[in-house]
DNA sequence: AATCTAGCTTTGTCGGACAAGCCGATAAGA
DNA sequence: TCTTATCGGCTTGTCCGACAAAGCTAGATT
């Protein structure tokens, strides 16, 4: 073989990948922006000069990938990746992998901690209003595991937006959305529970208010040794988030 | 409307895309465990009773997310999600979303931290074997900022590995992905930035062997903010991560 | 027994087709 | 004049049938 080879790697990708790839390509470097149109499968094949399957084919990779959606009218266009479908995926993705509550656990400790010193930083008006509305909620259907189960996860999401860093509120999406499920049965299960839960969250967005960074902290992390103290009585931390479990993270999916 | 609806929602799911739920329900609920084969195309036509263009698009759609996969004869199987393949597509959304590098530094001094404190508890004699190897290569090529910052990846990656926490290694992976190609940029620039760096990767294996978790934070965290000052030389922490640095971290994808 | 070859299978791609839904324009009615 | 109904076009979702290339299988050959 010669030192420097005559001929480049020939590309072997297949038609519909190269399709996706385009089409990736002009969304990522910002030709196309998002909400912009990218046209009908026929100008496609007419630009791409291949079958409509194969277009068809590499719009549902993109469109899977969150790159591009189909407005009201199917049409196709450019769009920001929603962090919820994403995220949605690594649950789905550390499901396959049986990662233990144990694991979660650890992560999301450190995940909301880092959320909530964010948030005492920079939480805007707007965001306190948000968590008070979400208090309130909660406050009202505290013997409701169900409901405030779902507003417990909720109110992390938006300790999660309060802290401004969306590299944050994508990272500790995906742990979050299996670690919060259990909520509704530990919630259940121990008595005070739910009025527990309700106070932490009262002295979380307190501490929010009065950026009292040290007082934030310590109530979370207070919060979350409350779900392990629960979740510990109903199973070990070691066993692995289960096949089973999976169908409540599962049906929260769009 | 009586209080008890008469009908259920009626199913407009496209073909498609029951296809590709009902394939993935199967694989989520462990019924198809990874690396069992899905069967042919033509099986699946005949299962579902569609075209197989439809079969088609269901199956780009699942191979998009990572749960099933061609083996080397192109027949169809499912497999265990690659955290790299979906921290791309993470990376790729925070890039859109135009994030900035100080949301990226927030979060990833955070998540590193996170890292070194659960390698330090945890890292088995092969974790500190690889991290030990990759600090030799490092030592190697110290003047030469491709290859180190490449090195500079991979120990991140590696320390990751070595907490024994999946959850943890992959909620950090997007950020990295987009942190660390910065790293040739300013060990290129910054005089004596290699061997800082050499030398906080030996600090932290060091941390890590003796179980001592202060001097791990310590310096993984001297080691980030060495990063930091070094980045603020060539530009501002609040410039988005552009579009045009994504080639760095787009060449990389598989 | 090891190898080779021919045939079958499967995938990737193509061309064409049609029903259903959306859109805009035009015609009909108040 | 303003609203409503109807009518074609266009687009998408789905189907059918076809074919070349590559992989696999099994019988034929050495």
């Amino acid at each position: 073989m010669p030192a420097t080879p005559l001929f480049r790697r020939i590309d072997v990708a297949p038609a519909y990948q190269k399709v996706a790839d385009a089409i990736e390509r002009e969304i990522i470097n910002g030709r196309i922006k998002p909400g912009e149109p990218i046209g009908t499968e026929q100008q496609l094949v007419a630009q791409f000069g291949v079958n409509r399957s194969t277009v068809r084919e590499g719009i549902r990779v993109l469109e899977e990938g969150g790159l591009i959606r189909r407005d009201s009218s199917r049409r196709l266009q450019a769009c920001l990746p929603r962090y919820n479908k994403l995220a949605t995926r690594l649950s789905r993705a550390l499901i396959l992998h049986e990662v233990t509550f144990r694991e979660l656990f650890e992560a999301s400790m450190t995940l909301e901690v880092a959320s909530v010193e964010g948030a005492v930083e920079r939480a805007s008006d707007d965001n306190i209003a948000e968590l008070a509305g979400n208090l309130e909620r909660s406050a009202a259907v505290v013997g409701n595991p169900a409901d405030l189960a779902e507003l417990d996860a909720e109110f992390h999401v938006l300790m999660a937006k309060a802290s401004q860093n969306r590299v944050l509120q994508l990272a500790r999406e995906p742990a979050a959305q299996l670690f919060f499920p259990t909520t509704e049965m530990i919630v259940g299960r121990v008595p005070e529970g739910g009025a527990r839960l309700v106070e932490a969250h009262r002295h979380i967005l307190d501490a929010i208010k009065r950026r009292d960074k040290e007082a934030g902290v310590l109530w979370t992390r207070r919060h979350l040794q409350d779900w392990r103290r629960g979740f510990e009585k109903i199973a070990s931390l070691d066993r692995s988030v289960e096949h089973t479990y999976m169908e409540h993270a599962y049906a929260a999916r769009q």
